[in-house]
DNA sequence: TGACAATGTGGAATCGTTACCATATAATTG
DNA sequence: CAATTATATGGTAACGATTCCACATTGTCA
């Protein structure tokens, strides 16, 4: 059915060995018969077989990205940061989803493996086994995680700096003359979610406000109903906010539409800021965010994977993902 | 590096073609040594070589998608509707991006083929030239597009009913009692930006209204800043419409926005009609949307790919993806 | 003119899996 | 009991590309 180096051969009446030459440009091959192996090839629409490729040679070209499946459009980013940083470099990316997080990650890893991939990149820490680490060193696939860190695994970790990120967003609020700042996160057990609530609780306090437990909420979700309904519950209390930090732009986007039932408006009425900047163009209004800046993401991974596929003995690496506050004028300046 | 069906073999004490057997499950194999050869692959973690199968049987178990690059939340849904589905069939998704329209598809298409896949998806059109069809034909490889449609190349069309879903949501809006129903679409050359404008013509002229150059406002591109443009100038005519159909979420996302800068509300002051349904749980306040019925579009896809790799003598298929107008109260019912 | 390099070409083994054929023993039937 | 069938196992040739080795044929220099 496809057509092979054979038929190339038999076609340009000469040996595969030759149509190798030619096809990858070395070794001696006299003009006149390269150009009728160039010929066959064209005419014959002649395209390597990378299945017999990645036999011999041990290296499919593929790597493997394994993300928690999201609606959040910030995993498509960094996932299409990757993609096109492995294209780069000559590889394609096969994308799994792990659905739940109990979803057997496994199976999944177990397919990579068996796909032969010559790296693998864990999107959002999804819940990979010290068993699956442990094979996959055995199978000697180099994995990085990228915005949420697995520590203690010997893989190279590509990490959000959410604690200072957080830190940064609420004194920069603090700082326009605010003194009740209510924060909505997610109440999830990761060390992600801590880093925000800490980065945020740490302002509060450097700023000698008092940390007032009614004004965090922590949500079951990152979706834009649990941001509402955690927004009706701050704007029913006796002292109100006068801003919000959400450590989501779909939260936020919740709390608009709070504000928007309730005839309020921002920044006039009460001051927005989110987390992730996936939504800042679709919001009204636009509203501030922190932004994660996933621009290099992929070289950075694809570089960390390179290392590893060189020289596995170095120790596992860290390395930071930025951040940047994009302000969009969402907080009202206070001290005018 | 990796381990073999000769590794379980060496270690199972029996040959290479019962350790197949007891991986396909099919042959004679007796118990005891069944049980030894299961042993051996627990212990060195076997994982069948996919390239070495890929090789032998011709088969890659890989779908290769192609996708327009596009900010849209859609094409991510129906990427994974398509993988979902893909992996209940056993097989796993690459997924290309081509970056612009006049991106070169055909190094794309390319890769796919030296994947070996076993189908080609092509979601929203990208340029795929006939050339490029010629070849995949030649390759046997099975093609199917969705959302937007593939003709006269002999290939499978997955297509939304843009017409009639635009027919219908005008129409919803006119049995309302609105008379001056603006239209903000993207000036697209393809079949789908048409069909949406004649859909919505159509509605206007079958009730009997006249239609408006001034009312039809068409966008360089679907970003919400094309729509607050489009909106902006539409508030600022000396007779505004009373409500505004938008052939898509991220147009309508600009809408509000422009409605909000001038302390608008939907509907009180205009109503508003989305498409896609992509943003429906972000936005201030939430707005009816042509929603698209995605759910089974994969398996749908996985059948029609099914079909052609029994038998590929059968004439191009051309199935609809529906539609479903979600209503939620973004239209003003005029006659109360 | 012989020695040696540069140029040019083909054969065959290999990667890991599968499909087919061959063979051997145990169980069952007329 | 011989003939047949079920059970059980191994050898080997592919699949398509690559890599090494072998062997030509030129050209160049001492």
């Amino acid at each position: 059915m496809s057509v092979t180096m054979a038929d190339i051969a038999r076609s340009a009446e000469c040996s595969i060995t030759t149509v190798g030459r030619v096809l990858h440009n070395n070794g001696y091959v006299k003009q006149e018969v390269r150009e009728r192996i160039e010929k066959a090839i064209a005419e014959l629409g002649y395209v390597p077989n990378q299945s017999a490729r990645a036999l011999k040679s041990n290296r499919s070209g593929i790597i493997g990205v394994l993300v928690l499946q999201n609606p959040n459009g910030l995993y498509y980013r960094i996932n299409e940061s990757i993609r096109e940083a492995a294209r780069m470099r000559g590889y394609e990316c096969i994308t799994m989803e792990v659905q739940r997080r109990d979803d057997d990650a496994g199976r999944l890893i177990q397919s990579f493996i068996g796909l032969r991939v010559d790296g693998i990149v864990i999107v959002s820490n999804t819940t990979v086994t010290p068993e699956m680490f442990a094979q996959l060193k055995r199978a000697g696939v180099p994995v990085v995680s990228v915005e949420r860190g697995y520590f203690d695994c010997g893989i190279d970790n590509l990490v959000v700096q959410d604690y200072s990120a957080s830190y940064d967003a609420v004194s920069r609020i603090l700082a326009k003359g605010h003194t009740r700042v209510a924060l909505i996160a997610s109440d999830g057990q990761h060390d992600v979610e801590r880093q925000r609530l800490s980065g945020y609780k740490q302002a509060i306090a450097d700023a000698a406000h008092i940390i007032d437990p009614d004004l965090i909420r922590l949500t079951e979700n990152y979706s834009p109903d649990a941001g509402r309904q955690a927004a009706e519950q701050l704007l029913a209390l006796p002292a109100p906010p006068t801003a919000i930090f959400t450590t989501a732009d779909t939260l936020a986007a919740g709390v608009l539409q709070a504000l928007y039932a309730k005839g309020l408006r921002v920044p006039d009425d009460v001051s927005l800021v989110g987390y992730d900047d996936v939504l800042s163009r679709s919001l009204s209004p636009r509203i501030d965010s922190v932004a994660l800046l996933l621009d290099d993401t992929g070289t950075q991974v694809m570089d960390l994977l390179a290392r590893r596929m060189a020289k596995e003995d170095a120790p596992p690496e860290v390395r930071p993902i930025g951040t940047a506050y994009m302000d969009r004028g969402s907080v009202k300046d206070l001290r005018k």
